[in-house]
DNA sequence: CTGAATCCCCTCCGATACTG
DNA sequence: CAGTATCGGAGGGGATTCAG
């Protein structure tokens, strides 16, 4: 799976159709790091870290309706991605904070324009649901 | 929505914690918004329509790895939120065209950063992965 | 050709409770 | 404060089959 893949320049009949990076065969590698922003709780959490290296009962009071263990969960596989950094320090009470890594930052300068696209959409698409609703669920 | 809202000066005791537009309460909505790109499928349709209207067995040729049922569902929800039409030509054999609307066109436009971001950072992402199931299962 | 319908597994995610 | 452990519901998503 770990194939170097994506190395076949020789395709003869291969359309190449360049089109759609997500399309081809490299799409599915794609599409398994977009799983990545996909979560549900993320990008909130790549986002509400942009403000700065924060605690954990920060990040979850900032976020606001996650879970304990989704923020765990959450944070744990964005570290193990390289997406942020875990520092623990050995005092009392306990103090764990999350910072972005280098990596962690470019990935929120490309989500930004996803971010606010939605913010700006919101209302179109909930006024194109209603109107696909109504004219499809007249019953 | 396309206001140029962000400004509200009269809010007393309001932090107004701008860091973060997915941790406020607003940030509920974006991220139910975000959950149309979330799809396993939605990116890529989207993608893959950007070259312009397609008919559904191009698409499913085009996307490649999908299956009728969640080409049809990724379709049908995307219709409903007025990212692309469809367009049935009552011909034989049938032929069912979808495009993408306006705002169909600028999500795309929007995804565009996330998706290069992916392709570029697969490989960092997988050294990451790789270092941190090392150093964290050794056992 | 385009799609709806069914079956079924599997993962995500929330609520709760317990530890250091 | 910062987690971990477990249970259980809900939904995503694949394979297959049927229909217009």
């Amino acid at each position: 799976m770990t194939g170097p893949a994506t190395a076949a320049p020789s395709a003869p009949s291969a359309p190449a159709t360049p089109a759609s990076p997500l399309s081809g065969p490299s799409g599915c590698r794609a599409r398994e790091v977009l799983d990545l922003v996909a979560g549900k709780w993320s990008l909130a959490v790549v986002d509400t870290l942009g403000a700065g290296p924060m605690r954990f009962s920060e990040l979850k009071r900032a976020i606001g309706g996650i879970s304990q263990r989704m923020l765990t969960v959450t944070l744990r596989g964005l570290e193990r991605d390289g997406i942020l950094t875990r520092t623990v320090y050995a005092v009392m009470p306990p103090n764990v904070t999350y910072e972005l890594t280098t990596m962690g930052r470019t990935l929120l300068e490309a989500t930004r324009p996803v971010v606010q696209w939605s913010l700006e959409n919101i209302a179109a698409i909930d006024a194109a649901r209603a109107e696909f609703d109504a004219s499809a669920e007249p019953s």
